[in-house]
DNA sequence: GTGACATCGCATAATT
DNA sequence: AATTATGCGA
DNA sequence: GTCAC
């Protein structure tokens, strides 16, 4: 009877008593700040760097796993500073809201909690939000995360790959397995395609993530132009924007060729722009490779050497921008990203781009359209280009490193990237 | 105190 | 059904 | 609104 119990109630009520309906332990601190970050959005000369600071600040918060005691404690977050200290001093005062103190066995189980969805968090597609409410239903290791209820849990294609192939993903990418898909799949894909092997790949790495393949074909020349204006450039996807093409030769051509010779193991994401899956490194057999039959029985029982892999579709055109956007690392994007606008231009993986404005005469002529300008193409073709324009060196690639510089250094510790 | 704040693709959930 | 927001990754 | 300077 006990024993029965137990093993249908595991340990875990006490700590999940986050008043019912909520998940954190601070969702009436969050839903205020909703609240005043909604007041801001719709505010008609909003700042949407605010905007970004309430969603900011709601965010560490939410990740937070105890319950606030005092305003003081939050201000000590990243994120969190005079305005929202203020904040949240009033919602204390003015709603008689108390929080709870926590005893040493409760705090003992939050820091189990903690471990519990840092684990969690390994499996590419679960974030911070997943795991909260994955803990919060009992699941404490990845191992569990492969059996009811939990399994069921995870919804996206995403996460039940990474939870599949999750020893795989562990290991590293060595250069030989990178260039052997690499070549495979200008194999396996007509010549007038170009195949380059970007991310810290490119950057000289010795191991990686996974492989960034970039994608060239003279055939697709689609290069979108940004939405909104320099204050407030439109998070609006492409494929939004976009609405019907006809479908790209990523989906038309590539995809299905990688998929008829068996390398392609599962996709996570795949567009008309980008592919994101895994793939099954392939054997090279003499001069020859193997047989694609053996691939496929291979991926049906999960047999051989499995590695994350993104394909990127590039127009020539872009060609530079896009080995920017794609090398990387992210502190040399940013760094690079802030220099354009800087200088009052805009980058991104399609190209570097000056905004025009309209002059008077044209907005009058335009009748309502309060449209106040218009994008246009600086540079895009080429790295060197692209730098250039914005008044730096060629930088080579393996020379691109900056987190690694940067993060030992003082200062500068802004990085959020994750750690995979 | 003051100037600067990365950008985007895709899948799914939520909302209209 | 269509649009918007969120989550996540890079 | 927050942070680095």
């Amino acid at each position: 009877m006990l024993l029965r119990s137990r093993l249908v109630r595991p340990l875990l009520k006490a700590n999940v008593r986050y008043a019912a309906g909520t998940e954190g332990p601070n969702n009436a601190i969050l839903e205020m700040l909703k609240i005043n970050k909604e007041e801001e959005a719709q505010s008609p000369d909003k700042n949407p760097y605010k905007i970004r600071a309430f969603t900011s600040a709601i965010k560490v918060i939410s990740e937070l796993d105890h319950p606030i005691q005092s305003a003081i404690e939050a201000k000590a977050l990243k994120g969190v500073g005079p305005g929202i200290l203020r904040r949240i001093q009033d919602f204390f005062d003015t709603s008689g809201h108390t929080p709870d103190v926590l005893d040493p066995a409760a705090a003992d189980q939050l820091k189990r909690n903690r471990v519990a969805r840092a684990e969690l968090e390994q499996v590419t597609g679960i974030g911070p939000v997943k795991a909260r409410q994955l803990v919060a239903a009992g699941c404490m290791t990845i191992e569990q995360l492969k059996t009811p209820p939990y399994l069921e849990m995870l919804t996206t294609t995403q996460q039940r790959i990474g939870v599949t192939y999750f020893h795989h993903l562990g290991e590293r990418v060595s250069r030989a397995e990178a260039e052997t898909v690499a070549q495979f799949i200008r194999d396996a894909i007509p010549s007038k395609y170009e195949v380059i092997i970007g991310g810290s790949y490119r950057r000289g790495a010795a191991t990686s993530s996974d492989i960034d393949l970039i994608i060239l074909h003279p055939d697709h020349v689609h290069v979108p132009v940004p939405l909104g204006t320099p204050s407030k450039v439109s998070t609006v996807s492409a494929t939004k924007r976009n609405g019907a093409l006809p479908a790209s030769l990523l989906q038309s051509e590539v995809v299905p060729a990688l998929q008829t010779r068996g390398i392609l193991a599962a996709a996570m994401s795949s567009g008309d722009l980008k592919w994101q899956g895994i793939v099954l490194v392939p054997e090279p057999t003499d001069d020859q490779w193997g047989e694609r039959q053996r691939r496929l029985a291979a991926i049906e029982s999960g047999q051989g050497v499995y590695r994350r892999m993104d394909l990127n579709l590039v127009a020539q055109k872009s060609r530079g921008a896009a080995l920017i956007a794609l090398t990387g690392d992210t502190e040399f994007n940013r760094d690079v990203r802030i220099r354009a606008s800087k200088v009052g231009m805009h980058l991104n993986e399609y190209g570097l781009w000056r905004w025009n404005e309209n002059s008077e005469e044209n907005s009058e002529e335009e009748g309502k359209d309060d449209s106040a300008g218009f994008w246009e193409l600086v540079r895009a073709h080429t790295e060197e280009e692209v730098l250039r324009e914005l008044g730096m060196e060629y930088v080579e690639p393996v020379k691109r490193n900056f987190s690694l510089v940067l993060g030992k250094g003082p200062a500068r510790m802004k990085a959020k990237g994750k750690k995979r």
